[in-house]
DNA sequence: GGGTTCCGTGGAATCGATTACACGGAGGAT
DNA sequence: ATCCTCCGTGTAATCGATTCCACGGAACCC
């Protein structure tokens, strides 16, 4: 493969000229700078990013570690990660830990000798060592969707608060009182705070969560099974499932399948975390949709501003509730699913987003 | 970060003897490479692969292309990959090429320039230009479920027309004759292979597959959709609807429903990949599960072996047909689909499952 | 007209590893 | 004892770019 010497060479200059063309160095004669796009181009030259990245110490690459690759949740997060990173010129390096801390580590370790220029982490748990180094060694880092408390990086997350009270409210409005929630893991983040956010939302409206209420899942469709089972099993069970993940709301429409239950006839369902596959489930899922989309890009824009020596701070950005029909239809239907479908009713809570 | 330099300094030897401890080469002494391993060690030192990927010209990366990173197959696929790769020491560098072959020799440019040691594709088309290029040039490349014929160079897919003969085999038996596809793009291999088999499947039986029954689809939902509508509207409509693609069965099932019929009671539906997803939908649907890991392993498996210089040989494993309930349920099940379900229900429809 | 500034350019150092080659010393063969 | 062969080690070249520094010549300023 042609290297910038032949191109030098072919052009008739040095290669100080050429490599001065390619980075657009203001000082080349514009007879120099045609010679070399000429010999470039009949050469078929493309810089060698490997020699360049030695030199100038970066690589134009960004290391992502997430939990889980097959949450339809993370895949959407590195689609829109790698399209955003792909405009900014950066490739991405994508590890999956599969929510094991040594995993984690084992891809923090090959990132950091790829010389990555920053690494985008959605922690599994609360601190493996190697990611913790990583960090406090001045790695650019940041968090995204989780986060590890204690450690100075910023976060790009979204807050789930406003709608988990928007979906209470939906819920209380509909007659449920009695309300369960399959948690996600108490090392994540993401897996308390959801608790935390409902327990607040259901007080609000003077109502309980027992202890029985409270399913620990690990954010696989199993436990969501598993869990939903031992909440039918109970001399009371709950009018109302809230899964703290999708693929936990998955595990818990099989059990209550199983059952022979109607949805929401004769129990609701709920879910954190929107994907397109709620649309197709019979009924629809009612779920809290993160802005996905978004939340990838902020990342990257963080990284980004990390690496270039910017100080980028924290962004938090906030998830909102769309109501299907797995919850129950209101009086006026309040659906949200299909494309294009006038969501004004003239009853109470026109756009769920206030909070009582 | 410490370099080579600063360790042979600690260990009081030269760089050379460092890098020879590192690789494990056989003539150093046991006292020098036990001085080497403690000053490593102590300045925590990790070998820069920049560097090294300059020097020895190859980068252990692997770059992989494909057409849909949202679509669940292609995301197991690249999940297998990864983790085939890193048990190997390779990295991955995962290009989402959205169907549209711009981006995908934007990947291919890229990746290129990066110097990876192999690249693994999942053409969107019948070739890009960038793509030919690299792969006439001698990049080590290996194709993966689709290919583009007349390209010398290993692919590594599955084979479905046994399936597809089961499949047809199984709605015979369950006395449908109507039978209709929805394609996927004529310029992809799979898109055109999984018609052909269908058709050829059919003539066994004597049926016909007339033209209204093929649907042109672009392997995404809406198409799906789209092409079931039209098909629903005929004077006389299909039985059956096989999906050539996950999405597209989606889309199916939407188009069913928003027509308020009943699958299988009204019309069956198949499709052709399997996902995990398909086990929860509502009646769970039959599908041709491709062999996704083995794939994604024996792909890995292929590129490696061209990039070591070993000749590579093309893969071709079977898909196989797993029975659900989306074609109607037989006398005597066939199937092999949950784990360990006994599925043999004396009367027919057992437990409440259908909607009103 | 002479000195200063600026511009375009090339030579050479540099990034951090790997590795060919040379070399000194130990041990074996004769 | 002499020579040859290995073995362990170090010196230096190398991979392909970027970039500091120096230099020659043109333009500009008094």
């Amino acid at each position: 493969m042609a290297g910038i010497k032949d191109v030098a060479a072919a052009a008739g200059v040095s290669v100080a000229t050429v490599s001065r063309v390619l980075n657009a160095h203001p000082s080349v004669s514009e007879d120099a700078r045609s010679r070399v796009l000429a010999a470039v181009d009949e050469l078929g030259y493309r810089p060698n990013a490997v020699a360049r990245s030695l030199r100038t110490a970066q690589t134009r690459t960004l290391g992502l570690i997430i939990s889980d690759v097959m949450n339809p949740y993370f895949t959407e997060l590195a689609r829109s990660v790698e399209e955003e990173a792909r405009a900014l010129g950066y490739s991405v390096i994508i590890g999956n830990a599969d929510e094991s801390p040594k995993l984690q580590d084992d891809h923090v370790r090959t990132l950091l000798d790829r010389r990555i220029d920053g690494l985008l982490v959605s922690p599994t748990d609360g601190g493996s060592p190697q990611l913790l180094d990583a960090a406090r060694a001045g790695t650019p880092t940041v968090f995204v969707d989780r986060w590890i408390p204690g450690v100075d990086v910023p976060v790009v997350r979204a807050d789930g608060s406003a709608a988990v009270r928007d979906l209470v409210a939906h819920l209380h409005g509909l007659g449920h009182r009695r309300l369960a929630i399959i948690a996600g893991p108490a090392a994540t983040t993401t897996g308390s705070e959801r608790v935390d956010a409902f327990r607040a939302a259901l007080g609000a409206y003077g109502l309980e969560l027992p202890e029985e209420y409270v399913g620990q899942g690990d954010f696989q469709a199993e436990s969501g099974r598993r869990v939903t089972e031992a909440f039918l099993a109970l001399p009371e069970p709950p009018e109302v499932v809230f899964a703290a993940d999708n693929l936990m709301a998955l595990g818990a429409l099989d059990a209550i399948r199983a059952r022979g239950l109607r949805i929401p006839g004769d129990i609701a369902l709920a879910a954190f975390d929107d994907i397109p596959w709620f649309v197709h489930t019979d009924p629809p899922v009612t779920a809290i949709a993160q802005p996905t989309r978004e939340l990838g890009r902020a990342a990257v824009r963080a990284l980004t501003a990390v690496i270039e020596g910017r100080r980028a701070r924290s962004v938090t950005l906030p998830a909102r509730l769309v109501v299907r029909r797995s919850c129950g239809e209101p009086g006026a239907p309040p659906g949200t699913a299909p494309p294009a479908r006038p969501d004004q009713s003239p009853t109470p809570r026109p756009r769920p987003r206030s909070n009582p």
